[in-house]
DNA sequence: GGCGTGACTTGAA
DNA sequence: ATTCAAGCCACGC
């Protein structure tokens, strides 16, 4: 495999978020190289179940668990980020900016 | 092989 | 301040 999916980079990164630390579609379509590519990257995150990849710790720009529908249709995502320490009211991370992670330090070696 | 859709984001009206 | 539209890549029909 000489050319890695767009898929690929994004399960490379997610796999890579610490415990206890979210982040956001677009800002690892970003660290990707196409900030605009967000869109891909939830899709993406569509078939992440298959890998080893914390989905459940992406999320929307505001911390909104947008695919938390996406799961097990329940709030399984919410509970396995309050294990984590997160606080979540109504499907939104509570001070997101302050447990959010940037995808950065992933792709930097 | 073409068109539409999707766990998003950002900029402009 | 809110609403609309466009862009991105991959996958399904």
């Amino acid at each position: 495999m000489k050319h890695k999916s767009f898929y690929d980079k994004v399960y490379a990164i997610a796999r890579q978020i610490p415990y206890g630390k979210v982040t956001s579609y677009g800002a690892i379509a970003k660290a990707i190289g196409s900030p605009k590519s967000a869109r891909v990257v939830g899709y993406a995150m569509n078939n992440s179940s298959e890998k080893d990849v914390p989905a459940h710790r992406v999320v929307n720009r505001i911390g909104m668990l947008t695919g938390k529908h996406h799961f097990n249709g329940s709030n399984l995502m919410q509970q396995l980020l309050e294990s984590e320490g997160l606080k979540v009211v109504n499907h939104q991370i509570q001070d997101f900016e302050q447990h959010f992670w940037d995808p950065q330090e992933a792709i930097k070696t």
